[in-house]
DNA sequence: AGTGCCATGTAAGGAGTTACATGATTCG
DNA sequence: CGAATCATGTAACTCCTTACATGGCACT
């Protein structure tokens, strides 16, 4: 999803061609977010599809540059002007593995957090010192680089609270499967069911 | 990644089926996280023809339980070892959505921030709600709705944050592409490149 | 002449989605 | 009887990744 709207952001710049794409992106997100150049030009080929960019006549390097039409500035304001949702985002690994961790026999939960939060600490750590290192870069690589300082910050704090918690409560006894499952009996919540 | 570890997390605590495999999932995680049942077939396909999972003989319901193997289990563990690192984490689409904005021309950036600050306030009140009005449900589920909420504030300070720089240093004047796009000059972060 | 970068693509596969199809059972 | 739920699956598609193929051009 985000790569389609990201190349249409691109070309609102002016019109380029795939291999300048991908440059742009990944300048504007210092180069952490690779961007695979195959997928750049397949996901050119459904924008161009879609119209949403139109291919402009390939010059005499053999580049063939696009811009963007009408229609893929309509799209791309409404990408702008439409939050993200929680629908939209995806399912988070390390929440995942956590919540399993305390069902699944024989699984060190305490082990797991402290093994993530030396990494996430070691990460925090490194995007630090590159903010320190750059604090005069571009500003959308500002931006990306503390957005992940960010929610590595919040990922050690949900770790150390979930230690605690973990080491309060303790384990539930783990049980096997219910040989005739009931229905469910938590109704999903309104806000979570919401754009589907 | 995840549903593929996760089926084989739910399996450790006995053989089950597929229809149970989600709605063992989907509790974990109080229904917010839906599974695709539909996934949950392919899935354990794929990890039946990697020897990940058996098949057991189908029953008299019609049920076709499935149940871990060794090399399964070997896997499982290498998981719950192994930390989740930055590469193996998508793109966050908040986060280039903003990246872009600041140089895409004829975008409002303070907007796009309200915008979004308002639907994950929202959603930050209703995990909340959730957490008061189910505060002894599944430790699992508990755990993934702190770890939401943990997200959603880290992702309010940032958007605060960011709409503080932005308003301090404005926006860079946009420019279009380079004829000549040079060489990229910052080096990509070693801790960056790790795991690929 | 060879290495490396620029620039375009294709192939194959995993992961995920929506949608559809099919039968059995259960419940009002 | 009909509707809902249980339970299994397939089809088509997007998205994303790794890997490969091809050709031009620049630099040593």
């Amino acid at each position: 999803m985000s790569v389609k709207h990201s190349l249409l952001a691109l070309l609102e710049r002016g019109p380029a061609y795939g291999y300048q794409l991908r440059a742009a992106f990944e300048s504007a997100t210092g180069n952490t977010w690779p961007l695979n150049i195959g997928q750049v030009y397949t996901t050119l080929n459904r924008l161009e599809r879609d119209q949403l960019v139109e291919a402009l006549p390939e010059n005499d390097s053999g580049q063939r540059p696009y811009r963007i039409t009408e229609s893929g500035r309509r799209q791309l304001a409404g990408w702008f002007a439409s939050p993200v949702q929680a629908a939209d985002r995806p399912r988070d690994e390390l929440t995942i593995k956590l919540a399993l961790a305390v069902t699944t026999p024989g699984v060190n939960v305490a082990d797991v957090i402290q093994r993530q939060r030396t990494a996430t600490l070691r990460l925090l750590q490194e995007y630090t010192r590159l903010k320190a290192a750059e604090d005069n870069a571009e500003l959308a690589w500002r931006l990306v680089l503390e957005s992940m300082i960010f929610r590595a910050e919040a990922e050690v704090r949900w770790l150390d609270h979930t230690e605690a918690v973990v080491a309060r409560t303790g384990l539930p006894a783990p049980r096997a499967y219910d040989p005739e499952p009931g229905p469910a009996d938590r109704p999903e919540p309104e806000i979570l069911r919401e754009n589907r």
